[in-house]
Order: structure tokens, then sequence, then C-alpha cells
DNA sequence: AAACACGACAACCGCCAGGCA
DNA sequence: GTGCCTGGCGGTTGTCGTGTT
């Protein structure tokens, strides 16, 4: 990013508050119980120092970082640079149009569900898909052209009546094209390997490099040069994070509420819909013709896709406000007591679950389906991959030089680096575990 | 060349939920 | 049971680059 900015005088967030400073560097921010903390553009040494404390402590207890690095950023706030930027895994390229699809396909079904949809993506954040869309969004608007291309909407309202098959749903969904199976909780086996390996990978160097020392590179770099040159998306398959809570555990459609949630068969679209899990597809490529449905997708200024065909729903908020598909406006709809649906329970979704997937119904057996099967797998993961540091702390180069470059070619940061190793110019003897300050 | 519009993106904010003492 | 802390999520804002007038 161009965004390199050090300059930063605003206000330090109400949530940050919580949060020490203690770096000094002259720039702005509000004062915390023990100094300024900055807010605004990261610069690439601070980047290089919140790198090196995740690579050696893992992500999680983000209030820590600037306690133990210095760091003049409040947790949040590097949480998130981490999440949407340091991550490895990230793609550093424009979306494709095959991703392009596959989000106008995901919006369709879930809103604004950006985390779930930044799940499907791998290598893609939520606010990059956010951004994404919300720029589609304008540009489609200011064009006058549906936001949901015909093809979508006729292939979701074919999925949807495929889904009427598993469900037995009433009808009315034929006005829901967007209730399709999707599992919404996927959660690969290897996702949670991420840190583990990341830590591995990241140079013994950097992790004791003292934060005084990298907040004093100036923004040309460091980060480039402290990272692989490459990053390990093959190895690290990118995915939604570990227990990622996914907000209205009740119900994954947001506008969809408690009540709703219960009576609605989502268990074919949840967690544990496991014919979903692997063919995403499927939802787009039901046999199924139902041109009328899809034709009910559009409203009449081409603006908002009235998935639901339900025509309240597709004037008011959507311009002036991003919203969800017309699915979620139809709780009303759904949570009509003249609706039997079937239970979340239902046998038939308990067999679809205990494949592959954590059961719809709980969010919970969700994350505890994906600490079973990460553990099971990153310790083999890991172990293969062990080596691995050692080789990073031995012989940094030859390491990147043989193991990174049958991955992705892309670096994190969207360019070929130089290895900081190379050029073994890093400090050493302070570690992140002691407070440098 | 300057002004403006727009796109793209990063970062912030408020809210909320889970964990824990 | 309650309150605090931490972190996640979605919405919004701010900034920069680029194209157009």
């Amino acid at each position: 990013m161009s965004m390199t900015s050090e300059s930063d005088e605003s206000t330090m967030p109400k949530n940050c508050i919580d949060s020490l400073a203690v770096e000094d560097d002259g720039g702005g921010g509000d004062v915390g119980p023990n100094g300024p903390l900055k807010k605004g553009p990261w610069t690439s040494a601070e980047d290089a120092i919140l790198v090196a404390y995740v690579t050696k402590h893992g992500e999680g207890n983000w209030n820590a970082v600037h306690k133990r690095t210095g760091l003049a950023r409040c947790g949040k706030s590097c949480r998130l640079r981490w999440a949407n930027h340091l991550r490895p895994d990230l793609k550093k390229v424009p979306i494709s149009q095959e991703e392009e699809d596959l989000i106008v396909k995901l919006h369709a079904k879930m809103g604004n569900k950006w985390a779930r949809m930044a799940a499907e993506l791998p290598g893609r954040t939520d606010n990059e898909i956010k951004n994404f869309w919300n720029t589609r969004i304008k540009r489609k608007e200011r064009a006058g052209l549906p936001i949901y291309p015909p093809e979508i909407c006729t292939e979701a309202s074919n999925g949807n009546q495929q889904s009427d098959n598993l469900s037995a749903f009433p009808s009315a969904d034929a006005h829901y094209p967007d209730f399709i199976p999707v599992n919404n909780f996927e959660i690969p086996p290897i996702e949670f390997k991420n840190f583990e390996l990341h830590q591995k990978l990241y140079p013994q160097a950097l992790l004791d490099t003292p934060a005084s020392c990298l907040l004093d590179i100036p923004s040309s770099g460091l980060l480039p040069q402290v990272l692989p040159p490459s990053y390990p998306i093959k190895l690290l398959p990118p995915t939604v994070h570990p227990p990622k809570r996914l907000r209205g555990s009740q119900s994954s459609f947001p506008s969809l509420n408690a009540g709703i949630a219960n009576v609605i068969p989502f268990g074919s679209q949840y967690p544990d819909d496991v014919s979903v899990q692997n063919t995403q597809s499927l939802i787009y490529s039901s046999s199924y013709d139902n041109p009328n449905s899809a034709s009910n997708s559009y409203d009449h200024m081409g603006r908002h896709a009235v998935l639901n065909g339900n025509p309240s729903s597709s004037e008011p908020a959507w311009p002036t406000k991003m919203e969800l598909p017309s699915l979620q406006t139809q709780v009303g709809y759904w949570g009509s007591p003249s609706s039997p649906l079937p239970s979340l329970e239902s046998p038939t979704q308990n067999n679809l679950s205990s494949n592959l997937s954590p059961r719809s119904s709980g969010l919970l057996d969700a994350v505890l389906y994906g600490s079973h099967t990460v553990k099971n797998s990153t310790n083999s993961f890991l172990q293969q991959n062990w080596n691995a540091v050692d080789i990073i702390d031995a012989s940094s180069q030859d390491f990147y030089e043989t193991k990174w470059e049958a991955c992705e070619p892309i670096s994190p940061f969207g360019r070929s680096s130089s290895s900081l190793f190379s050029e073994g110019t890093l400090m050493s003897g302070i570690s992140f575990d002691e407070p440098n300050m």
C-alpha cells in the first residue's frame, strides 16, 4: 500500500484505550495509560514488528503486542493489520474473475457476511471482499445494472429448488433462491495450521529484533526483507481463522432471528452440509430451470436483486446503505407460523454432519470439529515441516530458495522481496518476550 | 495544469459474544 | 450471576491514485 504515512495525530479509539502505549515516536495518537497510541497507516517497521511478534507468540492476545514490543498500536489495530495484510496466506493479487463470480454467488446466499465469504475464498480477507463488493455495488448502481447477474439468480433459484428436494421446503422457497445448501462453517482441517507453521518460517533473527530498532527503520521496506520471498499458499491453505466466531450463531442469516432460525431447515445450509462443502458449484449447477424466479430477482431499477421475490424488500434501504440480500429481509415470511419447517436436528442433517463438518445447529460444534480436525492434521503437518524451523534458524537463505520456490510466487506484500537473511542485517538479542522499553 | 469525480483500499468505530475471574 | 477483558464482525470513513473534463 501506498499509505505509509508516519504522521498521525488523530485520537486513540475508545476501544483501544485499554492498551498501554509504550512507544513515543513523536507521532500523534492518543495517550493511553503509558503513552500514545498511533493511528492511521502502518509503516513497514510496524509491520515487521507485528509479524515478528505473531510469529513468535502466535495470534491472539493482541493487546499484549504493544506491551511486549513497544508497538504503539492497540490490540485491535494489530489484529486487523495482521488479518488483513500480514498473514502469509493472503493473496496479494487482484481479485480474479472466478473469485468475483464466487463472491457474487456467495453474497446472493449469505448477504453481507464478509467473514464467511472470506472463508470460502482462500487468501482473501473479509475486508477485501467487503471493499470489493462495495465498490462493485457502487459501480453497478451507478450504471443501473443489476447487482446479481441474471445467471446467478437463475442458478441460485435452481439450486434452491434443488434444495427443496432435500429439505422438503415449502413452495415459498421458490422466492428465496439464496436458500441453498452451503457449508458456511466449512473449516478445512488445515486451516489452524497456519500460524504454527509461520512460526517456523519467520527467522529467529527477526523474532529477536528489538522493536526499538525496527521502529527506526524507514518505511522503505523492511518488511519485504524480513519476510519470505514468496508465500506458502499451497502449504498453508488460507481460510477462515480458526475459532472464528460467527455472529448471530443462532442463525447465519443475520436478519433471521432466533425464532426463525429454529424453524428453517438451515441444516442443509450450514455447518453440516457436506454436500456443498467441496462442491460449491453445485449450488449453481442444478439442472432445474426456473426462469420465472430468475426474472423475479430484479427490481425494476435493476438495483437490488429481489432474490426472494418480495417486492417490499427491493426498495428502501438498499441504495443508501449496503444491504443484505433481500432474502435476509424476509424474516416475516420465513417466520410465519404457517410454515412448518423441519428441525435442524433432523436425522438427515445429523447424518450429513457426522461425515464431514460441524452440525448446523451449533457453532460450538463447528469449532470443536475444527479444533479436532486441526489437531490431527496439524500434528502430521507440522511433523512434516518441522525441520523448517531449524532450516530457517540455520540457513534461511537455503530454506527460502528450496522450500518456498514451489509456493505461490506472490509475496505477501506483492513484491518479490530479497531475503532479509541474504542481507543479514537484522539485529538480535532482544526477544519480544521481554519489554524492551 | 487545475479541478473534480471516482475507484480502490486501509483503517477505524461501534457493537456484540465468549471466556473468565 | 455479574462484570470485565478480549477478540470478531460489519459498517463507515479517510486517504491516495488515476482518469476525465
